[in-house]
RNA sequence: GGUGGGGUGGCCGAGUGGUUGAAGGCGGCGGUCUUGAAAACCGCUAUAUCCGAUAAGGGUAUCGUGAGUUCGAAUCUCACCCCCACCGCCA
């Protein structure tokens, strides 16, 4: 949610934020008209019910006739402007919702994925003497990956793990972990099911038609489509201390998503899958901090990455590629031989304040004032993607796979196959 | 899952319909006293929002959350959330 006394007071800057993620900059026009008749009727409930004080003060001196009279008829009045007030505050909190975080400067503008910027191309795309299978193939063929028995049990767009499958992903997923734990993170496995508010103020939305979470019936919970969800709600309504900040999570968990439609040559096999477990960074900071430790969270990528030895560059989202939250993001996407094509495995976003307002998230400052903190997030390793990526990468002609070497302790061999 | 108890300001804790934003205490800040410190004493000490000049000042809301009864609710009613104790069940 963006500051709405920044809104009022810098209407234009909203409006070309917006022009720049490709959202109406009418918006802007509409929220401040319906802002206008918001505090109109504020103005005139408070005004009503500050009368309605004092003559109920009265009559708690003494009664009368005359004030009984009087409290009726103001109560009447109040209940009329409370619905008025009711039903445009509900319309300026629609329109409120609408408006997506304000894109950072420096951010590239553009409309969508055509538009963004690749920073930067790191490590050996591997030459093979044969034609590269892709990992569907690999991993079936290898018995470590069964979407057969995924679809018969839980629907298309699920698996199983087997086998080598089961201590690969083990393994990514400790090795993930060790490195986060040794640069500061605190350790979460956080719950996989959140109540809808915890949607509603990360962004992953689960009513309407872009539904994207799966939700449990006849109550308000939903299985969570990444545990950057359940991470920011640890501290939501509350005011966190100056000097504890910033503080670096690292939350594992199942992620579920329906990904409706979501199906081709790109999305293929572990790809795109309704289940995956992702270790997940996510910082709370103060607000000058945030660009530094954005910084940081995509270096922390990036060497988890180089450390697995996966081929990969890294790319600037474009305004129009930001998505509602995000002021700026970073993806990592990796080489993928089967594809023949990079594909998504990390995002960072900085969010800035507009998750911590939502989810009314503050720290107070050096002059005794409470302010919003920053939130930031990025994938560590999504286990399901990872997948692909070493399969990929590390097969060999007979259709094995070598074991990324900083992960042979954790897998306990050298090579699947 | 059952039964019982409970959720009040930074913390503890009063308060069962009428100047209660809320007694008292602790903590914190400022001051008096003191060579300095402690003690003692005095004062101040929530948040959000609206009007206002980014002032002075004022209004409104907030006692787990939401709805309701009432002229008036921390206090009464209902629903929900959470915590504690005991019992049951269970990996």
């Amino acid at each position: 949610m963006l500051d709405i006394n920044f809104i009022r007071q810098y209407p234009e800057e909203v409006k070309s934020g917006l022009k720049r993620k490709g959202v109406d900059p009418k918006l802007v026009d509409k929220f401040l008209r319906l802002d206008e008749e918001w505090r109109a009727k504020t103005a005139a409930l408070d005004q009503l019910k500050s009368e309605q004080n004092k003559v109920s003060a009265e009559i708690g001196k003494k009664k009368s006739a005359h004030g009984m009279s009087q409290a009726k008829l103001l109560k009447n009045r109040i209940s009329e402007i409370k619905s008025e007030y009711d039903e445009i505050d509900a319309k300026r909190n629609e329109v409120l919702a609408l408006l997506p975080n304000l894109p950072a400067p420096e951010v590239p503008t553009g409309e969508g994925e055509k538009d963004n910027k690749v920073v930067r191309e790191v490590g050996e795309k591997p030459t093979f003497d044969f034609k590269p299978k892709d990992h569907l193939e690999l991993g079936e063929a290898l018995g470590i990956l069964d979407f057969e028995a995924g679809a018969k049990v839980a629907g298309s767009g699920f698996y199983y793990l087997k086998n080598d499958g089961v201590l690969l992903e083990l393994a990514l997923v400790r090795y993930a972990l060790d490195f986060l734990a040794e640069h500061g993170f605190s350790l979460w496995f956080t719950p996989d099911l959140a109540r809808e508010k915890f949607y509603l103020g990360t962004g992953y939305s689960p009513r309407g038609p872009e539904a994207q979470t799966y939700e449990i019936k006849d109550s308000d919970l939903g299985l969570i489509a990444t545990s950057e969800i359940s991470l920011a709600g640890i501290h939501s309504d509350e005011t966190l201390i100056e000097t504890d900040l910033p503080r670096f999570y690292a939350g594992y968990s199942h992620c579920f998503r329906q990904e409706a439609g979501g199906y081709g040559k790109y999305s293929k096999g572990l790809y795109r899958v309704h289940q995956f477990t992702k270790v997940e960074m996510f910082a709370f900071t103060k607000p000058e901090d945030s660009p530094e430790v954005h910084r940081m969270l995509l270096e922390m990528e990036e060497k988890l990455w180089q450390g697995l030895g996966i081929p990969y560059r890294v790319v600037e989202m474009c305004t129009g590629d930001l998505g509602a939250q995000a002021a700026r993001k970073f993806d990592l996407e990796a080489w993928m031989p089967g594809r023949g094509d990079y594909g998504e495995i990390t995002s960072t976003s900085n969010t800035t304040d507009y998750q911590a307002r939502r989810l009314n998230i503050k720290y107070r400052n050096g002059d005794g004032k409470s302010v919003f903190v920053h939130t930031l997030n990025g994938t560590a390793v999504a286990t399901s993607r990872a997948i692909v990526a070493i399969l990929e990468n590390y097969q060999t002609k007979q259709g094995t796979i070598r074991v990324p070497k900083i992960l042979r302790d954790y897998v306990g061999k050298l090579e699947i196959g």
